[in-house]
DNA sequence: AATTACGTCAACCGCTACTAT
DNA sequence: GATAGTAGCGGTTGACGTAAT
């Protein structure tokens, strides 16, 4: 039963391919089509096991292969398959002209997956997770971060309660060493704001989309003075223009970024989209703007339905 | 300039599913 | 139904290139 002997009693070569062998399978494929790879080799001249040679050709040398840099909608779509088949490699690539499951599988591993746990998002669930934050990121890149203090506030409801405190517990210690400090107090606030709230349980309901979670999940928000100097918490139903005062944005600026599309996903007025959560640093700060680009729009990729027998959402918690 | 650490990706390995006998 | 052969899939490895020290 099982397997039968491939490459490893017969002794075939294997590692990389030389340009001979290449030429030799594309030449052989040309001629006589891909397939029966077991018998392939033997009539193709290639000391090559059969399986080596299917991977070779569906991997590299298949013409219709797309080379290159993914671009930003393969990206995207590949986020969005995955939220939905999961490591199903091969499906996702059948909806990727050109892309080999082997290449998008690579890509998501070294790229897509690392973008993700940066900004706090479990690559298995793609759901939030704070517990998963880049936290130093967080508190190594200037103040803007702090600026989003409420929107992390706003995350207690979907993370971990430890991890937020440990977040705090950094975010005072960042504090105290910072020299202009006038956010000292911040943590303390918070943490009482976060005891003081208790969330209303939520009911998934089959195909409820993430949109409707969220919001179930946070009806409410901070408003601007509770962060800003103001003792205790106070809430208020979020408008666009309350979340761009916090966030020290301009409903100007922030409607015209909104216009530029890959923002415009806030959740009933609530901006709830990643960036504005994490505030990924600016391209001058560390990495190349397209690396900015993409961790940007990757926030707007966790719209999803939620597949009926959905039965991972504890995980969410 | 040399060494080390890290990132990328082609290729391999082991398993499962499917098909033929 | 049992067994063997084959194709395909997903996880993992290791060679190579590049950046950091």
């Amino acid at each position: 039963m099982g397997r039968s002997p491939c490459c490893d009693k017969n002794a075939l070569k294997k590692g990389p391919w030389t340009p001979e062998e290449d030429a030799k399978l594309t030449h052989h494929i040309q001629m006589h089509g891909p397939g029966n790879w077991r018998t392939l080799p033997k009539i193709a001249g290639l000391e090559r096991c059969g399986k080596s040679c299917r991977l070779r050709w569906t991997n590299y040398l298949r013409p219709d292969i797309k080379r290159g840099r993914f671009s930003f909608e393969e990206e995207e779509t590949i986020i969005q398959l995955h939220s939905v088949l999961g490591n199903k490699w091969s499906a996702i690539a059948a909806r990727l002209p050109g892309r080999t499951d082997n290449e998008i599988k690579n890509y998501w591993n070294t790229h897509i997956r690392k973008r993700l746990l940066k900004m706090g998002i479990d690559p298995v669930t793609h759901s939030p997770r704070l517990d998963l934050l880049d936290l130093s990121s967080l508190l190594m890149n200037n103040s803007p971060h702090l600026n989003n203090l409420s929107n992390l506030i706003r995350l207690q409801t979907l993370v971990n309660p430890e991890a937020l405190r440990v977040a705090l517990t950094l975010l005072s210690s960042h504090e105290q060493n910072d020299q202009n400090n006038h956010l000292l107090n911040y943590p303390n606030i918070l943490e009482q704001q976060i005891q003081n709230t208790v969330a209303p349980p939520v009911v998934i309901q089959p195909n409820q989309t993430f949109d409707n979670i969220i919001n179930q999940q946070i009806p409410w928000t901070f408003a601007t003075s509770s962060l800003q100097g103001g003792v205790g918490p106070t809430y208020s139903n979020s408008t666009s223009d309350d979340q761009s005062l916090y966030n020290g944005v301009s409903s100007d600026q922030m409607k015209a970024d909104n216009n530029n599309s890959r923002f415009d996903q806030s959740f009933n007025g609530m901006d709830f989209s990643f960036d504005s959560v994490i505030s990924t640093p600016e391209p001058n700060m560390s990495g190349s703007t397209e690396e900015y680009e993409r961790e940007s729009f990757c926030s707007d990729l966790f719209k999803f339905e939620i597949p009926e027998g959905f039965d991972y959402f504890d995980d969410f918690m």
